[in-house]
RNA sequence: GGCGGCGUACCCAAGCGGCCUAAGGGGACGGUUUGCAAAACCGUUAUUCGUCGGUUCAAAUCCGACCGCCGCCUCCA
């Protein structure tokens, strides 16, 4: 079975074939960065580096673009209100690209923590203005847009597939719309390309129609055409920006070039909080630096970063998650469960007696791979593919109780693991952050002089002595654990 | 008002016409093991999938109505 998406365009599951045989251009919508990550940005850039990993496996060249916003686009309507960045760059006393520098480093770094590859570009609006001005005035000469005292706007009545994204028609819209109708518009669908700056604006650029600034919706169909392309095989984003962001960039990118814009748009859907959006907006968010240090009320410990992970893993990405302290306290669980028989795995390689893998392990890591691959060929069904894993789990778990078990078999299912569970899904590490190895040989020394004293008290059954060493050491976050055969092992438990 | 989605056990969550008397994780309870723990293992925990109808030999899965919840139509992952 090949792949199978959902496109958010035909509203149908379709078999991935891509523009061009063994490669993907693939365009995500990165963050404004104008505030800490959160959650949300959890859910969405996991879903999508678990959709590059995917193709990758498949051996796919993905070349994977997701953007910066680091121009401030309008707090309230499209029209009027104020600059986000340039607000909390007021907040701050920093100059807005300060701001922007500040927060996409946080961005990264957060990012990185969840494990999510990086981007293979992650390009800059306000490295792009140039060719943002340059699509512009494609779409004028074009007869697309039309300008209006130093501000240009897209004419959405000269492109007829406008809505076809969405399911929307203007008429429909108009009738229930929100937005105050801005003069300055043929029509109140039209939207903003270019605005012109007041001078009190910071953030501003030279252009055939004066000072101003760019639209919000230009900078992606300028650095998706630049780096990708005019087609591409998938472009993907929050459920929120169906419309009008993504309906925007049809419009002018199909309309300047001619071509279709996006072969495959993939949509996640949202993280809530107690049944609501989790939104900078909405003030509800939980940032992920909050979640990794337990800095929040509604949190009752730290979480592993890559526990966040298994929990967004744990549900579709079309599917909204509602966030709770209990659903992470779980997915924590699993984690240390799975990290727990991945570290005995790969302890018992090293004394376990050679000679060949079982053949019947080598059939079950196979059935377990094959219905890994269906899982994520089905859209990405990440929750079944993260069962797979506890299978796997299970005939660890079954194998290490058995002295027989060959290194062999060990190390085919370390292979497995580290293929499925780390290069695929990214919640198995090369290394764990605390395990008994490499630099910690120091520590693994002194806890194991600790486990000789305890032992020794054992044997002259001074249970009082044993125990108060194992609970001293248990304080200090070093947990030990007595195996059959009189072994005792540690581990660190946060 | 328009467009879209969701409702599965105590919690999270997959399944989307027959292999479902419904994966997987967490929790709880009982057992094995243990000096005691921890971990692991074994077992129990939905004859039922918001409600009511309909289609079908067959429905959690399709259709209709209703109830409840959410998202988008303003920036947003």
């Amino acid at each position: 079975m090949g792949l199978r998406l959902y496109n958010t365009l035909t509203r149908e599951l379709e078999d991935f074939v891509p523009l061009e045989i063994g490669r993907v251009g693939m365009y995500v919508c990165g963050p404004t960065v104008y505030g800490p990550p959160h959650l949300g940005h959890g859910k969405s850039y996991v879903s999508f580096d678990i959709i590059v990993r995917w193709l990758r496996y498949l051996g796919y060249a993905v070349a994977y673009v997701q953007n910066i916003t680091d121009v401030g686009h309008l707090t309230d309507d499209a029209d009027s209100g104020e600059d986000k960045i340039a607000k909390q760059a007021k907040k701050e006393m920093k100059h807005p690209m300060a701001i922007a520098e500040y927060y996409t480093w946080m961005f990264f770094r957060d990012m990185d923590r969840l494990n999510c590859v990086r981007p293979d570009i992650s390009p800059r609006a306000t490295g792009h203005i140039p060719e943002q001005i340059e699509l512009v005035q494609t779409l004028v000469d074009k007869g697309y847009a039309y300008e209006v005292n130093g501000s240009v706007y897209f004419d959405v009545s000269k492109f007829a597939g406008y809505g076809k994204l969405s399911g929307r028609n203007v008429e429909e819209m108009q009738a229930g719309a929100r937005v105050e109708v801005n003069s300055e518009k043929h029509s109140p669908a039209d939207f903003a390309l270019w605005k012109k700056a007041e001078a009190n604006h910071v953030m501003q650029w030279n252009s055939p129609w004066g000072k101003g600034y760019p639209g919000w919706h230009l900078e992606c169909s300028v650095m998706s055409m630049k780096y990708l392309g005019k087609t591409i095989d998938i472009h993907g984003g929050g459920i929120e920006n169906q419309f009008p962001h993504h309906e925007c960039e049809i419009a002018q990118s199909e309309a300047a070039n001619g071509v279709q814009f996006v072969k495959y748009w993939l949509h996640h859907n949202m993280m809530t909080v107690n049944g609501q959006k989790m939104g900078k907006s909405l003030g509800n968010f939980i940032t992920l630096d909050q979640v990794f240090t337990g800095q929040h009320t509604a949190l009752s410990r730290a979480y592993d970063p890559l526990a966040v992970r298994q929990l967004i893993l744990n549900s579709h990405y079309r599917m909204t998650m509602d966030f709770s302290d209990a659903a992470l306290a779980a997915a924590q669980s699993g984690y240390d469960r799975i990290a727990e028989a991945v570290q005995a795995l790969r302890n018992k390689i090293v004394s376990a007696p050679t000679g060949a893998a079982d053949k019947s392990v080598l059939a079950e890591l196979d059935a377990a791979k094959a219905k890994f691959e269906d899982a994520m060929n089905d859209d990405f069904n990440t929750a079944i593919a993260v069962s797979v894993l506890f299978e796997m789990v299970k005939i660890t778990n079954r194998l290490l109780e058995n002295p027989k078990t060959t290194a062999e078999t060990f190390k085919a299912i370390d292979v497995q693991f580290r293929r499925l569970g780390g290069d695929v899904l990214g919640i198995v590490p090369e290394v764990y952050p605390h395990a008994a190895t490499a630099d910690n040989d120091l520590l693994d020394y002194l806890v194991g002089q600790m486990i000789q004293k305890r032992a020794e008290a054992r044997r002259n059954k001074d249970f009082a002595a044993s125990d108060a060493i194992r609970k001293d050491l248990e304080a200090r976050g070093i947990v030990l654990e007595d195996k059959p055969g009189g072994v005792t092992t540690w581990r660190r438990n946060k």
